[in-house]
DNA sequence: GCGTTACTTCGGCCGCTGGCGAAGGGTCCG
DNA sequence: CGGACCCTTCGCCAGCGGCCGAAGTAACGC
């Protein structure tokens, strides 16, 4: 008599497939791929701090619900979100979650923070500030509009082309190819959707900005901070990494690793 | 050293968040709280099939993570979604959630299904066999284009006047006036946002359907059978509560209960 | 072939979470 | 004021679910 819910019983399992996320372990891999890559069964592991066995088991799971897609290659099991609408699912989530504090051990560990704070890769496009900043300053461009929800206009059209970022079609056809995602340290949206991915994407290739594969911190190049300022106005205190602090030497010395 | 996520430790706690919705009981709770009503507390501990006392927990646990709102009433405590952004999120849950089927206990309880798959609410808007057969046409008609994303186009901009539907903003101006839902019964896509939540309450107004309020379950009258027919040309196939049944004799009283 | 590495399976442990009913405190109504 | 009703608090119990380590299998490289 303890299992037996009346009227309700039949229907979507929402209560399964939210148990899904509602693990600790679980959530760190879902969060971990959100950069986008493929990783191991091991590293993933090794993240989330738990014994290969165990994060055998949890992949499982996550596999068998559709949430992670999985390939065999030789005695690698690599992972990787099913699809881009499961990444833009658990961003959402991701922003209505509590933040979870937890006390800063080192000046490394501070840096880290400001520097995921300030611009990160989220699946296929840009967040945090930076991301909040350029979406800000496409609207006050007029290069997206809001009065209908979020859209490029004309003018947002051929400032794309300009770029020559091919405008191409989102995976999925009857989502919103220009679309905003919750940022979670900002909690204000930035751009998503095909087109955040295409900026997202060019500004690699033309190395404004740069992405260390094994975090998910992406740094503004020198070409980047050029080409930020010039074609959206960008000032340099959103293009520097937050309020001038300790780090400067590591900033630089990334940001001239442009290639 | 059983609770320490290493490197992914601060950041969104996704897991508490998740957490929330992977019970059946709670989910349960949020599932019945889609048709947008507010609920007591009783009821839905009734509906769920679990104590008061169990029910009472749940609900503090749903209205401290956000995503109940509560009022109370003098002895009652009254429950419903926080915002109708919860109730997308809700919804994009259920939509990838697996099916739990139940066996089909009587006759009645297979009607209660077939009407519910049929023409159901969803928090502000239409959902079901109908709801997707609705968008179809007015894809079919040129009313809403979805080159970039689902979006209205300015047939579809006159359509909505012509009816007398006030264009109205999203309470959330950043999200899309004009945006697809994933029906759970018939995994594609219908009309909800803004738009779809004006049309609905639009339908409702001119007793095109009828919403009985203990239930999700919505019928159409003899008017919306006609004005649908007219407007968006919708056969009598799609209107008729899918392939003709049993429980004619309840929808045929249910249909000209129209106000 | 051998050792190494990557992953899986198994058994056992522990603690969290959800369940109940009984009793207690508000609120409403007669 | 008394009874009915709605909700909450408390104590207790049961079981699920996550964790580990050890042993087993499968792939790679020398």
């Amino acid at each position: 008599m303890t299992s037996f819910n009346g009227t309700y019983a039949d229907g979507p399992d929402l209560a399964e497939f939210a148990g899904l996320l509602a693990d600790r372990t679980r959530a760190a891999f879902c969060l971990a791929l959100l950069d986008g890559r493929a990783w191991t069964a091991s590293e993933l592991a090794r993240t989330a701090g738990v014994a290969q066995s165990t994060a055998s088991a949890h992949l499982d799971r996550l596999v068998r619900g559709g949430i992670l897609a999985e390939e065999r290659q030789g005695r690698n099991r690599l992972l990787r979100l099913a699809t881009a609408d499961t990444a833009e699912m658990i961003e959402s989530l991701a922003a209505r979650s509590p933040y979870r504090p937890t006390p800063v051990r080192s000046l490394t560990e501070s840096n880290r923070r400001r520097t995921l704070a300030h611009a990160r890769i989220c699946y296929d496009h840009l967040a945090g500030a930076l991301a909040v900043a350029i979406t800000d300053a496409m609207t006050e461009l007029g290069l997206l509009a809001w009065d209908y929800g979020p859209a490029l206009t004309a003018a947002g059209r051929n400032w794309l082309s300009e770029l020559g970022i091919a405008d191409d079609r989102p995976d999925d056809s009857w989502r919103p190819h220009v679309r905003m995602c919750m940022d979670w340290t900002e909690q204000r949206p930035h751009l998503a959707g095909g087109v955040g991915a295409a900026l997202f994407r060019h500004a690699l290739d033309s190395s404004w900005l740069v992405h260390r594969s094994t975090t998910r911190i992406v740094t503004v190049t020198d070409a980047g901070h050029a080409a930020l300022r010039t074609r959206l106005g960008l000032t340099d205190d959103v293009l520097a990494c937050s309020a001038a602090q300790a780090g400067m030497s590591k900033d630089s010395g990334l940001r001239q690793g442009g290639t």
